[in-house]
DNA sequence: CGTTTTTGACCCGCGC
DNA sequence: GCGCGGGTCAAAAACG
């Protein structure tokens, strides 16, 4: 059986929002965790993003969806520092979206030293080097009425817990595949009711039961020795299945993945975008590719 | 009947 | 040592 693993250092995964083009609800925020401690560390598309060290209350600061942009603020992680790594300064360490405003900085600001203060907290250091590392993992806000978003892989619900200071309860899920390890846990934004909150730990060792299609693992970077960067996307979608996928949930999505495979419901085209992202950032929705058969015209505008 | 969900119990690490 | 909280187990129930 396997046992919880400690409470560990968990690195955020640049918490970066897409510039004007999507406002404040469209954050994107991922963990990543362990890899920084072993031979794992080696960090794909991380160096584009940058890695936060947080605390294990990631999902309250999650919750925080007004981050401005800031692609290359964050430098990478380093596997020898357990400690707080390489959060910027200041907000204005670095070369910022000309897209986000002074009230943003602030609202980023105070994020950033929410999350050094928790981070110092919570990141004592470790004393334990047996610990058994934990997967790589990674967590999105999705604005979503539904808790379990499909992403292609099939879970099975293995517990529920009350979150605490949260009304939400936090349930947990594995992949039902028997080699496949692959763990997620989801809950619901106490702040924000309508948004729900999926960490995704461990990769998939086999491809996606739901789709037939291709994944994006042609358009990929080359994120190789990233791990988490194995999740299988479940990309294979079909439009007729978003289409259907839309009853659901709210029609955009409000956090994008990191530029990997992401294991959300996700479309190609968010991902598309994602991928951009680290070196434009103006032309971030020109562009809606798939996502213009997913999400109507009209509900994009809104977004825009 | 096989699979999934529910839910209380349990384990473990951590802070006091 | 104790209590708390996060995470997991596993038996029973529910589901298809």
């Amino acid at each position: 059986m396997e046992k919880k693993e400690a409470m560990e250092t968990q690195n955020l995964i640049g918490a970066s929002t897409f510039p004007d083009q999507i406002p404040t609800t469209f954050s994107l925020s991922s963990i990543f965790d362990m890899p920084c401690e072993g031979e794992k560390g080696s960090l794909g598309f991380m160096e584009l993003l940058g890695i936060q060290d947080l605390s294990p209350s990631i999902f309250d600061l999650l919750q925080t969806t007004s981050i401005p942009p800031q692609p290359s603020a964050l430098t990478s992680c380093r596997p020898e520092s357990s400690e707080l790594l390489n959060l910027p300064a200041t907000p204005n360490s670095s070369s910022i979206s000309s897209s986000s405003t002074e009230a943003a900085n602030e609202e980023h600001s105070k994020v950033v030293e929410e999350v050094q203060e928790k981070a110092k907290i919570q990141l004592k250091p470790k004393k334990k080097n047996q610990k058994r590392q934990r997967e790589p993992r990674f967590a999105f806000m999705t604005k979503s009425e539904v808790d379990h978003l499909e992403d292609g892989y099939r879970w099975r619900k293995y517990g529920q817990k009350a979150v605490k200071n949260s009304p939400f309860p936090r349930s947990y899920y594995r992949c039902t595949s028997p080699t496949c390890g692959v763990k997620k846990r989801v809950e619901r934004s106490s702040d924000d009711p309508t948004t729900v909150v999926t960490t995704y730990e461990g990769q998939h060792t086999h491809p996606s039961p739901v789709m037939p299609r291709g994944t994006l693992a042609g358009i990929l970077p080359d994120s190789g020795s990233f791990a988490a960067a194995n999740f299988s996307m479940p990309m294979q979608m079909t439009h007729s299945y978003y289409q259907q996928q839309q009853h659901q949930q709210q029609p955009y999505f409000h956090s994008l993945p990191p530029s990997l495979n992401f294991p959300t419901s996700a479309s190609p085209s968010t991902f598309l975008q994602e991928r951009r992202f680290g070196t434009s950032t103006t032309s971030l929705l020109r562009d809606n590719g798939l996502l213009q058969d997913i999400v109507p015209s009209d509900m994009r505008k809104e977004e825009e």
